[in-house]
DNA sequence: CCTTGAACCTGCGGGC
DNA sequence: TGCCCGCAGGTTCAAG
C-alpha cells in the first residue's frame, strides 16, 4: 500500500501507539525481504524507546532512544497492523514488534519487495536510501521553477519522470496519473516539452492531489485496512485511475478513459483533456 | 550519459 | 473445477 499518502497515513497511525513505548521483543522471521534484514537488528533495537516517527519519500523512519532509527518501506504489498499480545503470527508476518504494553506491531509483506533497515540517526541523511532523494513533493523545495529546471532536455514521458524518486519523491503510479489529468497533461509529453506554466500547474496539481488522498486517509485498494483497521477511501475519487474506458469526468467526450502501458505500468489518461 | 526492459515475489481475477 | 495469463500501489540493475 505504498504512494506518500498512505505512508503517510501509516506514520500518523504509528505515532500514538508507538511514542514513548519500549520495544521489548522483536521477531525477525526470515533472513530478507528485498534486502536482508540488518545485521544484529534484534539485539539493537530491543528494549529501545520510540522517541517519534518521521517520513522521508516512502520510508517511515522510526527514531529510537539509543541513537538508531528503523527504517521500513512498505514496497507493493507491505501493511503494518496492530495485534493484541495474543496474536499468533500468520503467513507473510515477516517482522513484529513487541512493544510494551503488549501490543504487537506486525510487519506482512506477501510479495517481500518492502525493506527493513537500521541507521544511526547521524547517518540517516547521507545514508544510501535518501542520499539520492529529490525534494518532498509538499514541501517549499518542490515548486514550478524546480521541477521545470529538473524537466529541461528530458525525452523520457513526463509520467516517468514524476515517478523518478530523485525529481520529486513520494510520487507513485495511482498519483502520477492523477496529477497528470488533473494539470491537463498527455502522461507521454516528453518531460523536456513540459515548459514553466504546464510545470507549475504539475506541481499544484501533485500537492492538491497528495493533500486530498492524506485528508482521506490514502487509498484502499485491493481490501486493504490501515493499521488501526480503518479504511482509506481516496479511491472513490480517483478520476482516471482504474478507469479504462468510462467517461472522462471533466469532459464527458466520445473519447473514454484510455488505459497505455509506460515502463511496464499502467498509465490512464483523458485523450481530450489531457495534451 | 540515456532509455528500456527485466528482475525481484505472491496472490487474485478473468477467460477458456 | 482447474489451469494459464495478465496484472498489482516500488525499486534497482543490466543491457543496448
Amino acid at each position: 500500500m505504498p504512494e506518500l499518502p498512505e505512508v503517510e497515513t501509516v506514520c500518523r497511525g504509528l505515532e500514538p501507539v508507538l511514542i514513548g513505548q519500549v520495544i521489548t521483543k522483536v521477531d525477525v522471521r526470515r533472513k530478507d525481504l528485498r534486502k536482508p534484514f540488518p545485521k544484529g537488528l534484534k539485539t539493537r533495537i530491543e528494549s529501545a524507546k520510540v522517541t517519534h516517527i518521521t517520513r522521508r519519500a516512502k520510508y517511515i523512519q522510526a527514531h529510537l532512544d539509543n541513537g538508531f532509527v528503523l527504517v521500513i518501506h512498505l514496497g507493493m504489498s507491505g501493511r503494518i497492523v496492530f495485534h493484541p499480545a495474543d496474536y499468533k503470527p500468520q503467513t507473510h508476518d515477516h517482522f513484529i514488534l513487541h512493544m510494551q504494553d503488549g501490543q504487537q506491531i506486525v510487519l506482512n509483506d506477501p510479495r517481500r519487495f518492502g525493506i527493513v533497515d537500521l541507521v544511526a540517526v547521524d547517518d540517516l541523511e547521507s545514508h544510501a536510501l535518501f542520499s539520492h532523494l529529490g525534494p518532498e513533493p509538499l514541501s517549499n523545495g518542490f515548486s514550478g521553477p524546480v521541477l521545470a529546471q529538473a524537466l529541461a532536455g528530458k525525452k523520457a514521458a513526463i509520467k516517468q519522470v514524476i515517478m523518478d524518486q530523485t525529481i520529486v519523491v513520494g510520487v507513485g503510479n495511482i498519483y502520477a496519473s492523477e496529477a497528470l489529468f488533473m494539470a491537463g497533461i498527455n502522461p507521454e509529453k516528453p518531460a523536456g516539452k513540459v515548459k514553466a506554466d504546464q510545470a507549475e500547474a504539475l506541481v499544484s496539481a501533485i500537492k492538491k492531489v497528495l493533500q486530498k488522498a492524506i485528508k482521506a486517509g490514502g487509498s484502499t485498494l485491493r481490501d486493504h485496512r490501515q493499521a488501526n483497521g480503518e479504511l482509506g477511501y481516496f479511491q472513490h475519487s480517483f478520476s482516471v485511475y482504474d478507469r479504462e474506458g468510462q467517461v472522462c469526468i471533466t469532459c464527458a467526450g466520445k473519447r473514454p478513459i484510455m488505459r497505455i502501458t509506460q515502463g511496464g505500468r499502467s498509465t490512464f489518461y483523458c485523450p481530450t483533456c489531457q495534451k
